[in-house]
DNA sequence: GCACTCCTGACCAAGAAGGTCAGGAAAGTC
DNA sequence: GACTTTCCTGACCTTCTTGGTCAGGAGTGC
């Protein structure tokens, strides 16, 4: 019930080329942007790549750029990309799972907690992101001052 | 953004003895009960019990039984007892990162997808789970149809 | 005293987390 | 064509977590 490392610096410089106004920009300049160590960075790019959410080119000039525009990428995106399917129980889809005797309904509940998590990460895009503008949805739980203390 | 099989475990288990009508349940029980390996489930009950979740005694008719009413332990507690904080990103609460630059605003979502999953965890008791009657809010989620396909 | 059941620590194999290192392969520049 | 730049890729590394198992000790009840 955490996120890693790697989900939040994905998300980080998936922001920082949100941001972004012209050209390709370079990994060293997100690493930096965001202070994140560079050669881990990179293989992360390498993935957001594979998931077809960022662009690449080679060479002097070079740099990686959003395959999509900023409105058009969400969180739970690029959070699936580097981290793999959201709120799996024992890395199996809570749907798949047969639960017996007194436990019966705890399927409900984790299919509640994954939509949930869905409400927010599917809601939230890059766009949102840098502007600050979330969705109402989304700034209403962050609003609450409950929301940020620690139990 | 994963559900521990040690957190499943633990849910089931709990709920096992929430639902129990008299006097201590032994492991044994438990563990046929919800199908869990025996020594693992044992040692899943001993944090239980030192969160204070649970209590136990040995010898015959010695077993595990709930600490408090069932209607006054939440989901949350029992995967806090096992799991650790909620929604910790990077091992730190969110609430304690700082974020730079164009990600200034992630802050705000991870603390909405920490309220999110509180919002179903800590509302969720045994005593709902056991009966089937889950919060409104909870059953609203799970009855989309939505809420129930892969992604 | 004995059976029963929990309690505890040690151990273990496999995988993930969070990186680092070394080199190869395109793209642009001179 | 040489050179620089920047991405691309696989190998490797250390530490921690996950999901257990094993062996024995310590209360409890009869």
């Amino acid at each position: 019930m955490r996120v890693s490392a790697k989900a939040d610096y994905a998300v980080r410089a998936a922001a920082e080329l949100a941001a972004a106004e012209e050209g390709p920009i370079k990994g060293e300049r997100l690493a930096e942007a965001q202070d994140i160590p560079l050669q881990f960075l990179e293989h992360i790019l390498l993935e957001l790549k594979h998931h077809g959410i960022v662009r690449a080119r080679r060479g002097a000039k070079g740099g990686y750029w959003l395959a999509k525009p900023a409105d058009e990428v969400t969180v739970a995106e690029i959070v699936r990309a580097v981290e793999g399917p959201i709120a799996h129980v024992q890395s199996t889809p809570p749907e798949a799972i047969e639960y017996r005797g007194n436990s019966k309904h705890l399927q409900e509940v984790w299919i509640a907690v994954r939509a949930s998590l869905r409400s927010v990460l599917e809601e939230v895009t890059l766009a949102d992101l840098v502007s600050g503008d979330l969705p109402e949805s989304v700034k209403d739980l962050a609003a609450s001052p409950d929301a940020w203390v620690a139990r």
